[in-house]
DNA sequence: TTGTAAGCGTTATCAG
DNA sequence: CTGATAACGCTTACAA
């Protein structure tokens, strides 16, 4: 007899017979799984050997269709800049699949059906197939469409960052603005007064605070903070000109001896344009820092000093934060802020 | 009545709702949304009205029970070098993800329970739980043992890349060799007569392709190839031995006027190499080109000649291949070879 | 502690 | 072309 196009089983063991070749009924199978105390030990043992012998595991979408967990989270994947590509997509999402697998959850990825399409009409999609117990959303806005759309179905969801107050949710964060502090720091500690920063898409809230962090800890310092009057443009700044901004700081009155930069990728910039002005990048000469600690970081010379994101810690938060609002814990809505690390490299030090 | 902690339901409306609200019975609806050419016309649009106004959406996973058919495509994570991330993580997985939206499919991502633990594990832990209808593999070797054990379950698959030959499979793969060999091309029409190479890693198959195609091109135009007598090592090099390496071959008595890297982040070890010995980057100087055309090309100064890959139509064929086989389709196991494009910039235009 | 009965929301089968 | 009935595999009451 063949089978038609649709097989509703690819020959996947199913509880029967498992209860069968344990000697039970199905019913005492799904307790030895589920409620594991409410089994006598010695059938325990015998069910727990006729799983594994068999190979055993429940099908997730009929477990998922009774039980209404579905052990899947949904991650929407940031939009990203051909220039600038958002490096949560590589060690971030590993965190977060490697978090969720310890808690025995899978991510599910998606995306907006087009980069310009609205958001929200796949998180409904998703939602409304119940395909996910919750979401994770990243690189939050301060004013965010999302955000306020999931609150509003109150659907289980946890943010990478956070909007601007009055939209109540959980977040987590790195601390930005302590972040660059400590950057500050470390090239005053070096000797540097007057130090440079480079930033861009300054409509970012990240971008905002490392910026901020960065002139409250000079002005702290007693430091001239040397900043673009105009700061480089959006997301995408084509190199040539971030390189341009920079040279004219360095040519400019107050010529700062260290440069701090809002990514990794504008460290590399900093680096041509100190080169470029005949100088050298390092402790003798301009001392510069990124943010990230990306692996370009160690393949330039010399190796660039930077902020490196506390990955696995945030992933682990947001999941401990989505689950316990999926199992209907009443969590505060309330957010933490993690710290970063300075990993200090030759560009620095 | 207050709700136990597992809430079966999040009040999402139901196809028994439907079919109520539009005066048909839930088979009807059904009938609309799965075969809508059995319904007559007029019916067809009264359903439609109500399931656009209830924001009606199936239940995926009474969806998938019934049908056995899961629309979801398994993702396995490469692992991924702190010194060479996997660039798959980022522009290939979003490519995945748009292109299985667009046949209907949602992508789930998973990995080993560990970095060093059996990848064969995870797979079977997925396709056990029957949670995905497919699956898509990446970097994978020549003897790879997800492949074969894949094969050995039944499952349909996919792979990003290809075994050595013996191991049916379904694959799509860039020209790597022929990539490389355009290169060279692209080179000895600059002028070029001794061209470097610097690659890593060999052992991987798309790392030992690009070396053969260069060798290969070289030999065919009379060039002279000046490689490494030891490749630099695993995947994770550091930058310092490969940048010791290529200095000695442009200190050698055949001192290249090109270089030809196996990676991007290769190339950036290219340049400071190039640099030390107190030559420049360019035409003028020793023309460099990389692999990948990653962001970080567009950073660099001179900007660098890259190779792109197809991203989308990797995804796209990969895509076609496994659903026909999920479908049932007999299919041929074969593969395509997808050709690149050579992205020709400063720092050898 | 174990077995029995019911139903989660959907789709396939088969009458009308 | 439509509507009743059964089943997918599992878990949650409840009864034994």
């Amino acid at each position: 007899m063949p089978e038609g196009p649709h097989r509703p089983r690819r020959g996947a063991t199913t509880i029967e017979e498992v209860a069968r070749a344990a000697g039970v009924s199905r019913q005492t199978v799904s307790n030895a799984l589920n409620a594991p105390h409410r089994v006598r030990p010695e059938t325990l043992e015998r069910v727990t050997a006729a799983i594994r012998e068999l190979g055993y595991q429940p099908d997730q979408s009929a477990r998922s269709l009774r039980s209404g967990a579905r052990r899947t989270i949904g991650y929407l994947a940031p939009v990203d800049d051909p220039l600038d590509p958002n490096p949560l997509m590589a060690g971030f999402l590993e965190a977060l699949v490697d978090a969720a697998g310890a808690e025995g959850q899978r991510v599910l990825l998606f995306r907006p059906a087009a980069p310009s399409a609205d958001p929200t009409a796949a998180i409904d999609e998703l939602v409304a197939a119940r395909q996910v117990d919750g979401l994770v959303l990243a690189d939050v806005l301060a004013e965010d469409t999302r955000i306020a759309h999931v609150a509003r179905l109150g659907v289980p969801f946890v943010s990478f960052g956070r909007t601007g107050p009055g939209q109540p949710q959980h977040w987590v964060d790195i601390a930005n603005d302590a972040a660059m502090a400590a950057v500050v720091r470390h090239l005053a500690a070096l000797g540097h007064r007057r130090i440079g920063y480079l930033g861009a898409a300054e409509e970012l809230p990240w971008m905002a605070a490392r910026r901020a962090g960065f002139l409250a800890e000079c002005r702290r310092l007693g430091l001239t903070a040397v900043t673009d009057v105009a700061p480089v443009g959006p997301l995408g700044v084509p190199p040539s000109s971030a390189v341009a901004a920079v040279r004219a700081l360095l040519r400019g009155p107050d010529r700062p001896t260290a440069f701090a930069a809002g990514s990794d990728l504008l460290a590399l910039d900093v680096y041509e344009a100190v080169r470029a002005e005949g100088l050298a990048v390092g402790p003798g000469g301009v001392a510069v820092t990124g943010f990230h600690d990306t692996p370009l970081c160690r393949h330039l010379h010399p190796a660039l000093t930077s902020v490196r994101l506390p990955l696995r810690p945030i992933a682990a938060a947001l999941l401990a934060r989505l689950l316990a609002q999926v199992r209907g814990d009443v969590v505060p809505t309330e957010g933490v802020e993690l710290p970063t690390e300075l990993v200090v490299r030759g560009s620095s030090g």
